[in-house]
DNA sequence: CGCTGATTCAAACAACCGTTTCAAACGACT
DNA sequence: AGTCGTTTGAAACGGTTGTTTGAATCAGCG
């Protein structure tokens, strides 16, 4: 699974960015290992088919990703052991924080932006295997912080919680994952430009804001 | 192109299902045509091409609503004519009854579903022809729908603005268009079954609140 | 060196894609 | 009836897809 393998490297690396800008069905193998180097039957060989090399570009960001979120929020339970609500900032501080840890340097945005619009497929490309490969490996992280989220909104009903949630889930992955096309509309609209940095400064309020929010519904 | 054609209209409404169902790429004009019970060949003949089939499932679903949508825009700004500043709460009240209007019986809760979803797959999946197609013949309205919410809500920027709308399109896109995976999950974690009125009840107050929210930024 | 197992390579495979062709069927008209 | 333009039908076209094959190449080791 998770060999340091060169040939695979770059067939993921290739798939990785070609799957986020095309879609799966509409990138073909050939396209991908035109890009990455090798010889078109090294996909097969080394992965099985394309599904599992679908599965395997999913699987390289986002085991370390959930690892890493596991840890961080331990950790957050454990300073926060006394009172036992923990508080929304906080938890989501987690995950913005672990969002960006990958994106070091400052010209690989597009690498959150191709996370993001792999996430938005995974939901709207059907592709039935993933998304029950995906239930099947990261659901249990999933739930932990869907849970924390509802124990520091507590006044927040679990329902209403739930579609905020998604709502959420939409606005982010919606305009990360389509990035350049509306930075490119927000040029003409506005004329001005919009760094990736400062998208997120709006977007963070703008969910946070609307999850905690105390309305009579 | 608005002929009222039996065969032309199976072919668009069964295109109009596979696509929301599966994308555009990955639904054949073969599959296409054995649903809607018609030739192979059919599709050729009365659309051209298939990028002209998906033109025209989107135009015929569009432009009707652009109509209604102008005409309801206009009867708006007449009414408040002299109150110079028309209010978000009627902006965005005319664009959900719009919405809604055409879906008079309670079981086609899925034609919007449809409909979000196939506008979150125009943004989505690339498909070059069709953003240059929309943008071409829809574009007018939807600059004269951002301008007049940027009129009824003077007190945020338009950078500001236009990003918090583009968080709105996206939580709306992508919890109407998965609402079916959407609401199995919630029953699962809520034990909670919802309508897409009740959806829609949490999510206009979300967008709502969030556009008009007068933040330090 | 010579052998073994892993990896690469060019080539071919069957299946499917969108599109085209052309004959057959149809409806309307004189 | 006979002719016309329109629509349907079955079949085939060339091209692309994911996958498989079998020989060539490579690395490691006794």
């Amino acid at each position: 699974m998770t060999e340091h393998n060169e040939t695979a490297t770059r067939i993921l690396d290739a798939a990785e960015t070609l799957f986020a800008e095309q879609g799966f069905t509409e990138t073909s193998l050939r396209s991908i290992t035109a890009r990455a180097k090798v010889n078109l039957a090294a996909v097969n060989y080394h992965f099985g088919s394309k599904e599992e090399l679908v599965q395997a570009v999913f699987e390289r960001f986002l085991t370390p990703f959930c690892r890493r979120l596991d840890k961080a929020l331990d950790e957050l339970m454990a300073r926060s052991e006394q009172s036992t609500t923990p508080n929304l900032e906080g938890v989501f501080g987690v995950l913005a924080r672990n969002m960006l840890s990958g994106v070091e340097s400052a010209r690989n945005d597009n690498k959150l932006s191709i996370f993001m619009r792999l996430l938005g497929l995974a939901y709207t490309q059907s592709q039935g295997h993933l998304r029950h490969y995906l239930r099947e490996h990261y659901d249990a992280t999933y739930r932990r912080f869907i849970l924390l989220i509802h124990q520091s909104t507590p006044h927040v009903s679990p329902n209403e919680l739930f579609w905020r949630i998604h709502f959420a889930v939409g606005a982010a992955v919606f305009t990360m994952g389509n990035v350049e096309t509306l930075r490119a509309m927000a040029l003409n609209d506005t004329h001005q430009d919009n760094t990736l940095e400062n998208i997120l400064d709006k977007l963070v309020p703008f969910v946070a804001n609307a999850l905690s929010e105390d309305r009579d519904h």
